[in-house]
DNA sequence: ATGGGCATGTAAATCGTTACATGATTCT
DNA sequence: AGAATCATGTAACGATTTACATGCCCAT
């Protein structure tokens, strides 16, 4: 359960509530996972329990309390060994790289489209990620920076792939 | 569900066992898909139900028969339109990512660390995609070598991005 | 003899999303 | 007026992994 350590790892850069939790992953990490609500806070529940984390409570007129969650000594010295561990390698479980390997069964045209589509969505993210720089780097601290160029160099690698691609299948549809 | 499709799509090569397809997935897609049988089996027993494959037996002495199992029209057709929908853009969810984000609380020699264990790993990964080149990119089917192409591209984008982070951390470590 | 490959499958546990429930405040 | 934000949470459902169960054959 590596929510159990995202949660820990938000958690050791300051308190905070479950809800601001899941914007901070909005912001900085929506490329890596979008934990919802009904993982979250059943996550800081049971982190509480184990004393990983401690809890203040701060009513406010009109909705509910405010949950302040703050890592504990326990919960630090969890997080840290569990950063000392090697990642596994993990799939990349893309549904489209999946669908590529079946577009056989496809009409060529077809495919194309597919790869297409690809391309306009690849382009449209890495615009959105690229206009992030320009607006607020300088606030941005360094970590976030890094998933961020990560991302990018990922994204321009599957661009370069696909043009390489399309290139491919176009000489052979002229030559066919 | 998307193991649907890929057992639709794996049987849309062919006449095969559950057995076969782990193998298959196991040799062509382990970059994309690790399901088991836990996964495999049931949906089989499904696709069955819902006529989108059939089956037959065949008994075997001292172990269980082989179920062989081969698409139908009707499950044909359920892939094709399958395929033919845009595939949506999915998380990168690489725990390393995530480790790096929150490798703020790590001492910077843990931190290079943490970097080099990566790098190790992304090569070996790298060699062994480009080995398989070598030994038998004759017999591969096309659809094969896309995604092992992409998987390739992907991982030097990794080194590259990795290298250039190493050096920051170097530079700054050498200023500082 | 020991490990890996062949070949099926199920059960329990875990993991996670989606949808629901509630309701005031502030921005457009 | 309507949408978004703030703020908590649960329940139902679905998806997936892991571990278990069985047992022969073949190569080292």
């Amino acid at each position: 359960m590596s929510h159990r350590y995202l949660v820990l790892g938000l958690l050791a850069e300051g308190p905070m509530t479950g809800y601001e939790i899941k914007k901070r992953i909005g912001t900085a990490l929506q490329s890596v996972t979008n934990a919802s609500y009904g993982t979250l806070y059943p996550t800081l529940h049971r982190l509480l329990q184990e004393q990983a984390v401690y809890m203040e409570e701060h009513p406010q007129a009109h909705r509910p309390a405010r949950k302040v969650y703050q890592i504990t000594e326990r919960g630090r010295r969890e997080l840290e060994l569990w950063l000392r561990q090697p990642a596994e390698a993990d799939q990349v479980r893309r549904e489209f790289l999946l669908k590529l390997f079946l577009a056989r069964n496809l009409p060529p045209d077809e495919l194309k489209a597919l790869l297409q589509q690809r391309q306009r969505q690849a382009i449209a993210q890495l615009e959105a990620l690229l206009q992030t720089d320009t607006k607020d780097r300088e606030g941005m601290p360094i970590n976030q920076t890094w998933v961020r160029d990560y991302t990018i160099e990922i994204m321009q690698a599957e661009l370069n792939w696909l043009n390489r691609l399309m290139q491919q299948l176009e000489a052979v549809a002229v030559a066919g």
